[in-house]
DNA sequence: GGATACATGTAATGAGTTACATGATTCC
DNA sequence: GGAATCATGTAACTCATTACATGTATCC
């Protein structure tokens, strides 16, 4: 249902696009926020317009289809985004690795935790400088957002690493565990 | 792979456990990191075993197995957390309501975006009590990393919401877009 | 004796990844 | 003419959800 959603909504904001086009999208700016390969992208256009969520506008070079969001498509995504409880299913590898983070020796701990936290730095950055191009308040840009939660749980993760080292290493202080 | 390196981690940080129990697990204390139904741990048991990284260590009353991490398991652990590049496809379908709020006018934008305020609040609150039980500096006790992260992620989500509903109503104060 | 919780499984379906397959246009 | 990029698709497999199916122990 979400990448369903998230191709009506592409659709909607962007205008005419072909699948090459969003599969790109979610490999660069949408990266942050939900990923598909073009395997998955182009049979869900299909359904879609079976649906009648979605139209072929025209077919240009190369095979090309554009597609368009129909009223019946405006009207799904507005009824999702609405009325549809969100799934709140917690599945993040990230807090996984945390939790089982003490089945680890002291220094294979604190390795793991350094480079999280270096990762999460170096996204933040990245993130932060895309929000940065959104940001003027005259913009009601898409992804301004998407950008600033991005933001807000990259720096989070990226500060709970840092925590943690401090943790660990208090607990090597005191001789604890291992 | 990722449920199977949470059923090792769990068999190592419980010890000897039945599949009911570990499912139980997911549902309550690991909702915030990682989740699984029954009908997928029973069957990934049954692959573990046949792989040699558990054991059955003895079957109990009403048809109870009670699964122990082999020697094996505990390297598979180790290997996937220390040499195993994580995976960090995002796919959060928060972030991607936030990504579409723009698709929707005002009132429905606010109005989303305030029973995420509340949700993650709440869930804040929640983890956050969660947390304050392992919390003990002197406790080298499972969960402490994942709750820490937990209450970060969660309340970085409740302060993006007020960010968004202050930004909302700005939008609306200057009587800008729809 | 009946409700509830414990306990384990399978089947059908949907979602997502990796690999296979093909061809057209553009840039140099 | 050759490489890179644009462009679309399918197949096999893994991962996850929902529904179906069954039986046992305990609590009251």
């Amino acid at each position: 249902m979400s990448l369903r959603m998230a191709l009506l909504g592409l659709l909607v904001t962007k205008g005419p696009t072909n699948g090459y086009a969003l599969t790109r999208t979610f490999a660069d700016s949408l990266s942050h926020v939900w990923s598909a390969q073009h395997s998955q992208v182009y049979p869900e256009l299909a359904r879609l317009a079976e649906t009648g969520l979605v139209t072929v506008q025209d077919e240009g070079p190369r095979g090309q289809k554009r597609y368009t969001v129909t009223d019946a498509g405006r009207d799904a995504l507005r009824h999702w985004l609405t009325e549809v409880e969100p799934n709140r299913t917690v599945r993040n590898e990230n807090a996984l690795r945390a939790f089982l983070l003490p089945t680890l020796d002291r220094e294979d701990a604190a390795r793991l935790v350094r480079k999280e936290a270096e990762y999460y730095q170096r996204r933040t950055e990245e993130i932060t400088r895309q929000r940065d191009m959104l940001r003027d308040p005259q913009s009601t840009g898409f992804g301004v957002y998407a950008a600033e939660l991005g933001v807000r749980i990259s720096s989070a993760i990226a500060d709970w690493a840092e925590w943690a080292e401090a943790r660990l290493e208090a607990e090597r202080a005191r001789g604890n565990g291992g």
